[in-house]
DNA sequence: CTAGGGTTAG
């Protein structure tokens, strides 16, 4: 067929100014009149204009495609992409399937992308493979785009091993791949595999930009690492990132997960703001238990015109519930549907029989799970379970227990907590069933670890860990400062296995000995100069007697010792604790 | 002459 080139070029030309359906039909109309339907680079353009732009129609596309004899690569390449980024991604790997299959036309590095992207959202790993298959058999793994997209799909799916496989074989990774991976790793929790990527990147010389810093500083809140996070405060401050929300947002995420507010707030300060910055803010105040300043943050944000949504709710519920603001915490939870139009979920449920039962108000607890749509979850009798440990209430406790039996969702945290209300109660029988309860059931266990950052390095422990390399100093340490604790007073719980108040999950896992916290800090007070304060993170509750020894060792070695658990912070500092012994 | 990487909660 033979075409009119200089018409073709004056219509291609208006094609690439063309910014909306209405516009775009009536040039189709003028490309029917010339005889110009089945122009190639045409019909592709508007193809793709109707499958990508946001104005455009992809239903529209759709049709369109149909009546295309034999597409080239670049029409499978506008439908499959316009499909991947829908909110029906699985119709993109349908029309690859259909391309492969019943076309003669071969997938290039485009389809391979946009389809890999498909891949990562409906979270098909099977399909990832194969792509990633026929990627190796057409020769396309050595391009960069294409297995940063295989980085991204396998991590997405949950494989971060095969993503650092494929990155490591790529003959050569530009900062958007280096980005991918460290995203993958901070996104799969693999925080301290995303921090040693930045040391190997600075090795390469590849630079950094803004979205390698809002990766690393994800992971830095995760871990606790605040000398990491201000060395990267820094670098963004010399780059003049500060001003980019995404950096600025993660930076306030993480002095708050950090357990340093004003540095949080100072970040704050100086940044545009959207309603992640103000969330950010507001669930930090809220985990560290301020529960006034988390209201007075909520309020401006609606002053600022920001209109809450459920996290938003979450940081406010959880600040009130910690400081046993009750009435303003139930206030907020109606105002939700009846004034935000925020439909509450079970986290916020959770929340609130958090707050009465902190509070003490066990049966209001009760009566609100009753009343929530949530009675078959777990969650929300896991929480009135812990809530009874707090009040020692052996009657509510049996009630959640039973609960969480009959669900079938009985862990072995549930049964330490149990155990404890019964061991306050002085009995033992109850202890006792506890206990062979996590046996004879087999009921998993959580392992427990704690995390603490000295210079730039996260450390991570286990219980009676012996495999950090300077082991043998941390037990002496370790021992220096049990007697140290022990001279300000410190008595160790002795009994073996949850009695007399012992109380987390890792008590579960060895019968004597160190937990991890312990052995966190006594590396940390060994490392670090004297006055400065430790931070630990760790992924389990804090058991009692960890939770005194701390106490003990604040004082004794004029440390401030700041210990984030599973559900909030603890700030130890002169023998005291600011969770007041309850948590 | 169409690609790839970003923050809160969980």
């Amino acid at each position: 067929m033979v075409f009119e080139t200089s018409k073709a070029n004056a219509i291609l030309t208006i094609l690439q100014g063309c910014n909306n359906l209405t516009r775009l039909q009536k040039i189709q109309a003028h490309v029917i009149v010339n005889g110009l339907q089945n122009h190639p680079a045409i019909s592709n353009s508007i193809l793709n204009f109707c499958a990508v732009s946001i104005s455009g129609s992809l239903p529209y596309a759709h049709h369109l495609f149909k009546h295309i004899q034999n597409p080239q690569t670049q029409a499978w390449n506008s439908i499959i992409r316009g499909f991947a980024q829908s909110p029906s991604p699985f119709q993109a790997i349908f029309y690859y399937n259909r391309m492969l299959f019943d076309s003669v036309s071969g997938p290039d590095t485009f389809t391979f992308s946009f389809t890999l992207k498909a891949c990562e959202r409906i979270k098909a790993l099977k399909k990832c493979e194969e792509v990633h298959g026929s990627i190796i058999r057409t020769g396309y793994e050595r391009d960069v785009v294409v297995c940063t997209g295989l980085v991204r799909c396998y991590g997405g799916n949950g494989c971060a091993e095969i993503a650092r496989m494929v990155f490591d074989n790529m003959p050569e990774k530009d900062l958007v791949a280096w980005n991918a991976m460290i995203s993958c790793y901070s996104q799969a929790g693999y925080h301290q595999e995303a921090l040693r990527i930045y040391d190997n990147m600075t090795n390469e010389n590849v630079g950094v930009d803004g979205f390698t810093l809002v990766g690393l500083l994800s992971s830095c809140s995760h871990v606790g690492a605040l000398n990491m996070g201000v060395k990267l405060h820094r670098i963004a401050s010399e780059k003049g990132l500060l001003r980019n929300v995404f950096v600025g947002n993660a930076l306030i995420d993480m002095y708050a997960k950090c357990g340093n507010l004003d540095g949080a707030l100072e970040v704050f300060n100086g940044m545009p703001r959207d309603m992640f910055s103000w969330n950010s803010m507001i669930v930090g105040f809220g985990v560290h238990g301020f529960g006034d300043e988390a209201i007075y943050f909520f309020n401006q944000m609606l002053e600022a015109g920001v209109r809450p949504n459920s996290i938003a709710f979450l940081g406010l519920l959880c600040g009130c519930s910690h400081q046993g603001l009750v009435e303003e915490g139930v206030g907020f939870f109606h105002q939700m549907s009846s004034k935000f139009n925020v439909k509450p979920g079970i986290k916020h449920f959770g929340c609130i029989v958090d707050m009465y039962g902190r509070a003490g108000k066990l049966e209001k607890a009760l009566e609100i799970i009753g009343d929530s749509p949530w009675q078959d979850d777990p969650v929300l009798w896991r929480i009135l379970l812990s809530s009874s440990k707090i009040h020692k209430n052996v009657v509510i406790g049996e009630i959640a227990m039973r609960n969480l039996s009959q669900l079938g969702a009985v862990n072995a945290g549930d049964c330490v907590l149990l155990a404890t209300i019964y061991a306050g109660d002085n009995d033992e029988q109850g202890v006792a069933r506890m206990r062979k309860l996590i046996k004879n059931q087999g009921i998993k266990t959580t392992p427990g670890w704690s995390w603490i950052e000295v210079s730039d390095q996260v450390h991570r422990f286990v219980v009676d860990d012996k495999s950090h390399p300077d082991s043998g100093m941390i037990y002496q340490k370790l021992e220096e400062v049990t007697h140290k604790a022990t001279m300000a007073g410190y008595v160790k719980d002795k009994s073996q296995f949850i009695f007399h108040g012992s109380c987390s999950e890792e008590c579960l896992e060895s019968s004597s000995t160190y937990h991890s916290e312990k052995l966190a800090i006594a590396f940390g007070l060994a490392k670090t100069p004297e006055g400065t304060s430790l931070r630990i993170v760790k992924n389990l509750r804090v058991c009692r007697d960890c939770h005194e020894f701390t106490k003990f060792v604040s004082q004794a070695f004029n440390r401030d010792i700041i210990v984030r658990d599973r559900l909030r912070f603890h700030h130890f500092k002169g023998g005291l604790c600011s969770c007041r012994d309850y948590w």
